[in-house]
DNA sequence: TTTAAATTTCAACGCTTGTTGAAATGTGCG
DNA sequence: CGCACATTTCAACAAGCGTTGAAATTTAAA
């Protein structure tokens, strides 16, 4: 089938490939400047992969199963320890969160690059409609059936904005555009997921709560 | 100077660019394709505005400082009514959403556009080193200032996060992608902006209380 | 109406794009 | 080795790209 001696090549062009499609697009990258940033002849991406659409697919695929994986064991895990009341939404958070700094803990920048290229296509009106159901839409209902059962009595409305709203921080967290380093002088790293999970999950939990619980409630 | 009858195919392939780009990205899009959607030869967008780079810049200038200025006047507005203390986080918030349903208000569909373009290089980590500092620092700076004033202690780590946190659910909701009416099943529209600021308020309002206020009390 | 300038179109340029078929090279098995 | 097959390169294609100089047209003032 597949020798050994075949596979770097293969898999450089995916690092490459998915290295430059995060940061310009799919339309600000060439086959052959991918081709070049592997050390490859231009006609192994098509030999390999199709046509240019199809190589970027395939760079999806390639993490796409891992990554909902973990995100899913991490949400078992807080259903699991928590009773029967089920977890807590901060845990819900967390799990959904943490998973995502797989990109340091493995040391593979390639998931660095993975997800800034999530973040395009999710903030894409083109390509958001057309890949991220396909990739993320499983997941998602399951962590706001979670969420729904944290937050008893939330308005389904109320509920999926709340989600937007944590989609949009997270989306542009993964986009690594360095903004906020600017902005900041420094004091926050947009490369620190670490710190910007720290922040974002008690001011995403605190949001939930006021819209969903405690904005409701006071009008009862 | 420039007569009256040459500014409609001027404005026209104004506004064809801003669609076009704001749906796929600079990289996606051909001065042909410009040219067709706004009737006009190739040509014409050399002459009016340069080079393609050009075309783009003109596009965000055209509107910046309408948009700066409107959010500008709401963030005084509230300073004003508000007392010596300053507005509180809400009014902050609300001074610095808004404004930006301008885009419902006047009816002109090119602002939703622009700000889909804004959007689009927000969480482009090419475009947006290259273009938010220099359009947007100085109006973030001021809301910054005045969301420090109304968290008395608030650490600037913390601060800068919850703003990072702030920038991403507004990003995701101007870039339009419409995914949030297919996960909550139609009852949320991304095109209703009213609906997601009138959520997104008190959840980021919320998100900085806690982040930047209750969190640190309680270690003290 | 004449005239000069601004606007718009025309036609073409040199270059790059994605893609492909055929040739060359490498690999593993008998 | 010799043979089959997977991999990689080579060379080239038609199409589309941004850009430009010159011609045609429209406009505004004299």
């Amino acid at each position: 089938m597949s020798n050994k001696r075949s596979q770097p090549k293969r898999e450089r062009i995916l690092d490459v490939a998915e290295e430059l499609f995060a940061l310009h697009g799919f339309d600000g990258v060439t086959l052959r400047q991918i081709a070049n940033g592997a050390a490859v002849d231009v006609a192994l991406a098509s030999y390999h992969f199709g046509k240019k659409l199809d190589l970027f697919n395939a760079v999806f695929e390639r993490r796409a199963d891992l990554l909902n994986s973990a995100r899913l064991d991490a949400l078992r895990a807080c259903q699991s320890s928590a009773g029967e009341a089920g977890p807590e939404v901060e845990q819900i958070i967390e799990a959904f969160l943490r998973p995502l700094e797989l990109a340091q803990e493995t040391g593979d920048p390639g998931w660095q690059h993975y997800l800034a290229l999530i973040a395009y296509i999710n903030n894409s009106p083109y390509w958001g409609p057309r890949m991220m159901s396909k990739l993320f839409d499983q997941l998602v209902e399951e962590f706001i059936a979670a969420l729904r059962k944290a937050l008893p009595g939330a308005l389904e409305e109320d509920l999926y904005w709340c989600y937007h709203n944590l989609s949009g921080a997270l989306t542009l967290t993964l986009a690594q555009t360095g903004r906020i380093d600017k902005l900041s002088g420094g004091k926050c790293r947009s490369a620190d997921f670490e710190a910007a999970y720290d922040h974002m999950i008690p001011f995403v939990a605190a949001g939930f709560r006021e819209v969903c619980v405690n904005r409701r409630n006071a009008t009862d």
